[in-house]
DNA sequence: AATGAATGAGGGTTCATTCAT
DNA sequence: GATGAATGAACCCTCATTCAT
C-alpha cells in the first residue's frame, strides 16, 4: 500500500489516484482511505519513507573521513534519486505533507552539514553561501530524468561539474 | 488569452483551469477551447511563446564575443526565467505538448551550441559530455524558487559555481 | 431546480440528493452544483423560497382588523405549511443555511408581532412569555403529518386549543 | 451499546454511526451490526428502549387521582424527554423501525386513555377530537430544543396553554 | 463469540468540453 | 464568431455491512 504508492512514483506514472494506488495495491480504494485518514495523508507518508533512505545516507556520510568525497557521494546519490523521482516534483505542488515536509528539512540540513564539513575542510571554497546546496539536493536533476539523452552518466558528470565549482578558488592558477 | 494564460504562470498560480485563463482574458470559457482546439493546445502555445524570448537570448548570445561570458549571461537568464515559471515543471506533466517540445528542443540546441563556443575558445573543459547543459538549462533552478532562502543571489551564485565547475581542469594547480 | 427541490420537500421525499435533485429538474448533476456553488446553497435557496410567502402571509395577518383572528389564520397557515413540509425538519439538521435561517428569523419576529399586537388589544392573556409563538410556529405540526389519523381537521382542532389556552384567564368563571 | 446509542441521542450527537456507538459503547463495531442484525435494529431497540419508561409514566398517570392534573404532569414529562432529544427527530426519517412504532402506539394510546379520562371527568373540552393528543405528546416540542430561547420555562408555558386550551368551554364567560 | 480490516455503493464536487442561442 | 449553460467523467471521501482471523 505504501509500497504500491512508492512504486507508482518510482514509475513516474502522472496519474496518482487513490484508485490506482488501491488497485495497485490490490485493495479496495475504501481501504486506502480509511487507512490513511487521507489520500494526502497516504502520499505524505509514502513520500516521507521514500526520503528516509537519503536521509539516512546522508548522516552515514557525515561520518566518512573524506569530507569532499562524502559530499560527492551523497549528491550522486540524491541526484539518482530524484531522476528516479521526478515525478514527485509535478504532483505534490498543492498538497500539506507535514512528514514530507519534516524529511525535506532533515535533507536540508545533512545537506548543509555535509558541506559546511567540506568547506571547513578546505575542500570547498568559503566565498558562496552554503545554501547553494539546497538546490543542489533538491528538484535540481528533474531534467536529467525527462531529458531525452538521459543517463547516469550525465548525472555523474553534473555531479563532476558541480564539485569542481565547489573548489576553493586557489587552487587555480 | 495567450497573454492570459503566461501571466497565470508567472503568478504562479496554482490552478490553470480554463475558467481561470478565460476569465483573465475576459472571454467566454468557450472561446478558449474553440480558439485552441484544446486547453493542451493553448498551454502548448502559452508555453512555446513563453520559451520564444528566451531561445532568442540564446541566440543572440551566440554573437557575443566572449563566449564564456556569454554563457554565462544565458545560464543567469535562464535560471531567472525558470524561477519565475517553476509553477510550470508542476503542472505540464501528463500533457502532449508538441510546440512547446519544439521549443525546448530550441533551447537545448542553442545551449548546445553556446557550449560549444566556450568549450572550442577553452573556456570550458573537454573532458565532459556537453549535453550536460540539457541539465543546466532545464528546470534545475526549481528548487530555487521553492527555497525559504530563495534570493537571486542564489541563483547567481548557483552560475558561479557551474561556471566555475566548467572550467578547464588544466586551469587547476 | 429550485421548484424541483422544493417539490422533493413537499412530496416527504426523505433522500435529498444531488442526484434526486437534478433528475426531478430534468438537468445534470454537475449543473446544480455550478449553479448554486454547493448543494447546502441549494437547499438553502430553496428553502428560503418555501418560507418566504408564509412571512408574507404573516406581514398581511399584520393588517388585517382583528387581532385574534389574524393570529389564528396565520397559527393554521403555518400548520398546515409545517404539515406538508415536516420533511425539512429531518434533512436540514446539520447544514449551514443564511438565507434559511434568515427566513426563520423573520417567521419568528412577524409571529410575535402577531401575538404582541393581539395581546396588547387584550385577546390574549399576558401572563406568559411570548416567545411561547415561537413553539407554536416552529416545527410543532411535525408530528400531525405523521400521524396515522392526520388530517386537517386535526391541525385546526390543535389550533383552536392552542388559541383558547391563549385567552386571558380573566375570561374565565 | 444500547446504553451507549441511547447516550449519543440525549446527547445531540448529530454523527449517530455505528462506529460512534461501538467506540462509545467499547466493542468492535462489526459486533453491534452482529448482535442486532443491522444498524436499523439497534437504533428501534435503543429508541423503543427511550420511550418504554415514558409510556411507564403515562401508565403511572392513569392511577392518580386527578385527571387533569395527571395529564398535566405526563405532557410536561414528554415535553421533557423530547426536548432532550429532539435528534431523534431527525435521524429516524427514512428507517424501519417495528419495536419504535410499537412504542409510540402504546404512547400514543396512554395518551389517548389519559385525556379520554380527563375529559369523562368534566375537566376537558368535548367539542375536539381526542387525537389532538397525538399532536401534544409527540414530536411537539422540537422547536422548544432548537429555539434560541430555549427553557424549561418556555416548555411549561407551553403545557399551561394546552391545558387552559383544552379546558370546558362553558368555563369561560 | 468478538473483531480489525476490508469494501461497494453512494455522496458531493471539479473541470475540460460541447452546444443551442 | 462568441458565449453562458450544461454535462459526463473522474476525483476523494463516508459508512453500514461482511469476513477471515
Amino acid at each position: 500500500m505504501l509500497a504500491a504508492t512508492k512504486a507508482l512514483f518510482a514509475e513516474g506514472r502522472v496519474a496518482i489516484t487513490v484508485d490506482a494506488i488501491s488497485q495497485r495495491a490490490g485493495v479496495g480504494a475504501a481501504t486506502v482511505v480509511r487507512t490513511f485518514g487521507s489520500k494526502e495523508a497516504l502520499i505524505d507518508a509514502a513520500v516521507a519513507e521514500l526520503l528516509e533512505p537519503l536521509v539516512q545516507r546522508g548522516r552515514d556520510a557525515l561520518l566518512e573521513p573524506d569530507a569532499e568525497q562524502a559530499l560527492r557521494g551523497f549528491l550522486v546519490e540524491v541526484i539518482a534519486f530524484q531522476s528516479a523521482h521526478w515525478i514527485m516534483g509535478e504532483r505534490l505542488g498543492d498538497m500539506e505533507l507535514p512528514s514530507t515536509t519534516a524529511q525535506r528539512a532533515a535533507l536540508n540540513k545533512v545537506g548543509l552539514d555535509l558541506i559546511t564539513r567540506a568547506r571547513d575542510g578546505g575542500a570547498i571554497r568559503t566565498d558562496i553561501d552554503a545554501t547553494i546546496v539546497t538546490v543542489l539536493i533538491s528538484e535540481v536533476t528533474y531534467a536529467i530524468a525527462r531529458s531525452e539523452s538521459a543517463s547516469p552518466a550525465l548525472a555523474e558528470n553534473y555531479v563532476l561539474v558541480i564539485m569542481d565549482g565547489l573548489r576553493p578558488q586557489q587552487d587555480r592558477v
